[in-house]
DNA sequence: ACTTTGCTATAACGATTGTCATAGCCTACG
DNA sequence: CGTAGGCTATGACAATCGTTATAGCAAAGT
């Protein structure tokens, strides 16, 4: 099984957004990343000397860059395209993981950070969700859409893919993802054609 | 008999269920869901003697209904009313907490059960849901909307709404939630006026 | 040949986790 | 009065957590 192998370090924050995007932030130890990953512990800390708030950041941000690199791939072919591969590309994770698996991102959000500090992996998460919408709402500009229509349809893309997830993975159903997919799509349509 | 306060086994309901709505299932914890409620360790078992299952599927029923009771309200005044309602309510949450709480029903359905088994709590979850999406999608059709399409919006406007609140938390700031509130009201006045 | 560098191996630390057991209090009912 | 039962108090259990320390290996640079 030793193929052309990604470095142990990419394996550790590839791994590690996996397991966040099934257990949570908290429930995800270093231990078993570790283990996941192939990689001893001791590598673990050598590769991110700051600890699992380091790991978890990169994490978020591994899982930011390869979605917004599908997202803005699709988007050449129009906002409705974009729309179909980024749904497309969430079911694909939840079916494949049978509803056990969601959006790591997502689960960085909800989890208050230990102490008063704040936390540079909510901060990524935030940088993430930005992204996405933007390149949402450049799209939308782009095929017509009015600048602020566009920037409150993006959000509000983003938003509902990442609630219809969580909710597909409640009921073990595609059904949510179904249903949203109507809509935001005759939204988008809507929008393009005013 | 003492009906004036809520009785120590409600309060600790409502403190895990408020505890997992910021730090997420797995990092809260029965010891402190006890020392929140100002309740001892040992009366958490006698009440919930089938342990953390059982307390989290009790907070996540407890969360649901009682915003099920706001939402069934506020619709009475019409689908648009009651989004608004919805909006405002996880705002409060949100805001209130300076951007640290969220929804503890989200929260329990984005972790996996520890092992294979098939958790009660995400069942909870599901059902909760469910019922949010049914009392939306009852108002808009007695609105006048088409059945399909009402259980679509319905479907749509719960997982916007989840994603919204959780994206507040990652910005720390509300705009997610001003954006989807004003996309979400313009579809529901375009869905009962067809 | 010697040292530096990148990574691994192993063990330990204090803290916290879910859960259970046991003994005690305190009220209410017979 | 006495006794039963709902609730509390306390402490222990094995496991796991994040983190650190220390010693070791292999290859590369000099």
């Amino acid at each position: 099984m030793s193929e052309s192998s990604p470095s142990a370090r990419d394996r550790i924050v590839a791994g590690a957004a996996d397991m966040i995007s099934r257990r949570g932030l908290n429930a995800t130890s270093i231990r078993e990343t570790a283990k996941h990953a192939r990689a001893p512990l001791g590598s673990t800390y050598h590769y991110f000397p700051e600890g699992k708030q380091q790991l978890v950041t990169e994490a978020v941000r591994y899982t930011g860059e390869w979605t917004a690199r599908s997202l803005r791939k699709e988007l050449q072919a129009g906002p409705v395209a974009g729309l179909q591969a980024f749904l497309a590309l969430w079911r694909k994770i939840v079916v494949d993981s049978d509803f056990r698996a969601g959006c790591p991102v997502l689960a960085v959000s909800i989890e208050e950070p230990a102490a008063g500090r704040t936390s540079a992996a909510l901060a990524a998460a935030a940088d993430v969700f930005t992204t996405w919408e933007g390149l949402l709402a450049d799209s939308l500009r782009e095929h017509g859409a009015e600048p602020e229509r566009a920037a409150n349809l993006a959000t509000l893309i983003v938003a509902a893919v990442e609630g219809t997830v969580a909710m597909c993975r409640a009921k073990r159903s595609t059904e949510p993802l179904d249903r949203t997919a109507e809509q935001l799509r005759t939204l988008i349509l809507a929008a393009v054609e005013d």
